[in-house]
DNA sequence: ATCTTATTTTGCTCTGGATACTCCT
DNA sequence: AGAGCAAAATAAGAT
């Protein structure tokens, strides 16, 4: 503690920390508050987060410049903001997320922002003049490096940093690699590898209902209440009070399992809240709410992302209050929000792939191995891989226990991705020439770790020439992006997207199209994969409903594999659009509640990029139609619903109600009696509403 | 022997997650 | 590849 300054000290008093973890002490020893570049790998919760804490208030302290802590999810941004807040009231703290209800305006007053990898990016490419005042970043989750969607916009993010602040000093956390000195030398930072962890975990192999331990632990022995062994984990682990995460690797047997243990767990359980709340997030509970109402009341839950946030953040507080003893879940968990358990169960350690199955990655499975113990209420945890024979015990044993963590690599070189972040950095007037853009690259992580420098100097050349034939930019020496290349970029769309859209734009203009024709227009892009797949038995029903559309489609390409498929998605957003009840929609097209509110989220982006191309290619008509969709979109209302919707409070739902009784202008609920209004749509929206409108209302409840 | 119900077999389907925008008519 | 599901086939039980 004595070798922390006592200006820093004095901020971190109140968490009473009594000794420095392993970590915090090397990162000490390795100069984390001398400006050194730093890659921290340390298993979960080994006190990573105290590292980069101190690092900012360092930086904050001796007013160095603004700190930028970023990490890969959007709940995660958000956890660590909300903590860093309350911790440090003294520092201004802001979230910059690309959540528009979120968005903190005052960023370049803000000593410390925390934002998604990506959304930093944009922030860059806003060309925020801030970026050049950051003096810290922080990189969570750094391995992502390794993603091959994700990967490259950190990479280009933290080279480009680096490049545009000499003085800046980086420092990345990360969960234990293979590789971390290639990282570490990209970075010029030191590696601080330690395997400390604040509770001791034992990590275990099912057979024959038996858990060995491999001598560091005696072996458990299990009464067969189940043939199924991961039934028999879970109740063994309900019996004995304690709680588990059980993984399997799709959603259906998350789904499966959680129904099963639901149906043979005995105890009492005081969900019937919580169970309720889960049930009513949506305004029309659907079979899938109401199954996992059903199951959570039995203190079981699953978890997957075809949930929607809500429902998470139910099931994990009522897992922390140790209501819920056991959730299914798919690797969501396993990355994400802190959420640990006495057991982590892990059924499933194989995953359908490009390559039909595949062992998942001992990065992954060691994330999953890390949920187990709580730090304050158990001594210790327990990891648990079921096996099915002799053979298979021995073979995770090698592969898991024994097995290091693979190397990260970079995925840069990934064509789409390449003309992306160039576009990107040509916007931004960074690199205006080819030496400029060569030389950039030559920093890149890819260039440092496969040294083929011609290979990627091929690639870039035929990617500037595309983006030249796109017209998103100019080439005669210099370098720059035209007006519409600028807004590609900062619309964040893949430029080859772009280009596919205004070519289906420029056809608009001479031939007829209807809603529906824009609708597939967006469904036959690479952002909005996966598309709904056509089940065998709904065949003849797509094509059937194809004919009635197939004339006025803008792009029709009938010999591509997914087309039906995009008919079929287009099909669903149209339903959407029209105003069918979700509960339909998902019965129909066999999606879930959080699937919905994804693909919708997506599809309005999308719908708002066709709005902004028409507008700059001067397409006036093209470019209203795409804003009324787009708006249309977000709430799945008809077009007669516009004006309602503008007010807040009024959604879908309400918005119908009103039109259908007869109230469809602002002047008309101007005027309308309260209390009236008080019956159709609830007292706190109608009084939420006239106040909109300018209208004083007396709440009787004053008096 | 015939019908009803329970159990097993067979065939077919489907497969994780999640980030980026929205200020100008 | 393999879990999950539903339809089909078979077995068991009732009258």
């Amino acid at each position: 503690m004595h070798r922390i300054p006592k200006i820093i000290r004095s901020l971190i008093e109140k968490q009473e920390i009594k000794v420095l973890r392993p970590a915090q002490s090397k990162a000490l020893d390795q100069g984390l508050l001398n400006n050194k570049n730093l890659i921290v790998c340390t298993p979960t919760s080994s006190g990573k987060t105290l590292v980069a804490e101190l690092a900012f208030l360092n930086h904050f302290l001796n007013k160095k410049g603004k700190s930028v802590y970023t990490c890969p999810l959007k709940a995660l941004a958000t956890e660590k903001y909300k903590e860093f807040k309350i911790k440090y009231p003294e520092i201004k703290v802001a979230l910059s997320i690309g959540d528009p209800e979120k968005k903190e305006p005052f960023l370049d007053q803000a000593d410390l922002i925390i934002c998604s990898n990506e959304r930093l990016d944009s922030l860059i490419r806003q060309e925020s003049q801030w970026i050049n005042d950051i003096s810290l970043l922080i990189v969570d989750e750094i391995h992502l490096l390794n993603d091959v969607s994700r990967g490259p916009t950190l990479e280009i993010v933290i080279t480009l940093l680096k490049r545009l602040n000499e003085k800046l000093q980086i420092l990345g956390l990360s969960a234990t690699i293979g590789n971390p000195e290639d990282l570490a030398e990209w970075l010029e930072a030191e590696v601080i590898l330690d395997y400390w962890r604040p509770i001791e975990l034992y990590k275990g192999i099912y057979l024959d209902n038996e858990i060995d331990f491999f001598d560091k632990k005696d072996k458990i022995k299990l009464e067969e209440i189940s043939e199924d062994p991961v039934i028999n984990l879970a109740l063994a682990t309900i019996k004995e009070g304690k709680q588990a995460l059980l993984f399997v690797n799709t959603r259906r047997s998350a789904e499966a399992v959680a129904e099963k243990l639901s149906h043979r767990n005995k105890s009492e359980e005081n969900t019937l809240m919580v169970a309720e709340k889960i049930e009513k997030v949506l305004m029309n509970p659907t079979e899938q709410c109401k199954k996992i109402a059903e199951i959570t009341k039995r203190g079981i839950a699953f978890h997957h992302a075809g949930l929607v946030q809500k429902q998470k953040e139910l099931i994990e507080e009522s897992f922390k209050n140790k209501e819920i003893k056991i959730i299914c879940a798919t690797p969501t968990l396993a990355l994400g929000v802190n959420l640990p358990a006495f057991r982590s169960i892990i059924r499933d350690v194989k995953r359908f792939g490009s390559l039909g199955m595949n062992y998942l990655p001992v990065l992954e499975i060691q994330q999953m191995f890390g949920r187990a113990g709580r730090p304050t209420y158990d001594e210790y945890g327990e990891a648990i891989l079921i096996a099915k024979s002799q053979d298979e015990k021995e073979e995770l044993h090698e592969r898991y226990f024994k097995g290091k963590p693979e190397n990260i690599y970079s995925k840069l070189a990934v064509e789409p991705v390449l003309r992306t972040y160039l576009l990107s950095l040509i916007s931004i007037n960074f690199l205006t020439n080819k030496e400029k853009i060569f030389k950039f690259f030559d920093e890149t992580f890819w260039a440092f770790q496969f040294e083929d420098k011609d290979k990627l100097h091929y690639i870039i050349e035929s990617m500037l020439e595309l983006l030249e034939n796109y017209k998103f930019i100019t080439i005669n020496g210099e370098i720059t992006a035209t007006k519409i290349g600028k807004r590609v970029s900062q619309l964040y769309i893949d430029p080859y997207t772009a280009n596919f859209i205004i070519e289906n734009l420029n056809k608009a203009q001479k031939q007829d199209y209807t809603d529906f024709s824009l609708i597939h227009l967006i469904c036959s892009t690479i952002e909005l994969r996966p598309l709904l797949s056509v089940k065998s038995r709904e065949y003849e029903d797509i094509e059937a409903e194809l004919l009635q559309y197939q004339e006025t489609l803008l792009y029709n390409d009938p010999y591509e594999d997914e087309y039906l498929d995009s008919i079929k998605t287009s099909l669903m957003f149209n339903s959407w659009l029209n105003e069918s009840t979700e509960e339909l929609i998902m019965k129909k097209y066999n999606i879930p509640p959080g699937e919905l509110k994804y693909k919708v989220d997506k599809a309005t982006w999308l719908l708002y990029s066709l709005q902004e191309l028409s507008r700059i290619l001067e397409y006036i008509e093209t470019a209203r139609k795409s804003k009324s969709l787009k708006i249309r979109m977000k709430h799945g209302i008809k077009e007669e619903l516009l004006i309602l919707i503008q007010l807040k409070g009024i959604g879908r739902v309400k918005a119908r109600k009103l039109f259908n009784n007869n109230i469809r202008t602002l002047a008309h609920l101007k005027i309308i009696n309260l209390e009236v209004l008080k019956k159709l749509i609830g007292n706190k929206t109608a009084i939420s509403i006239k106040e909109q409108l300018g209208i004083k209302t007396t709440k009787l409840e004053d008096f």
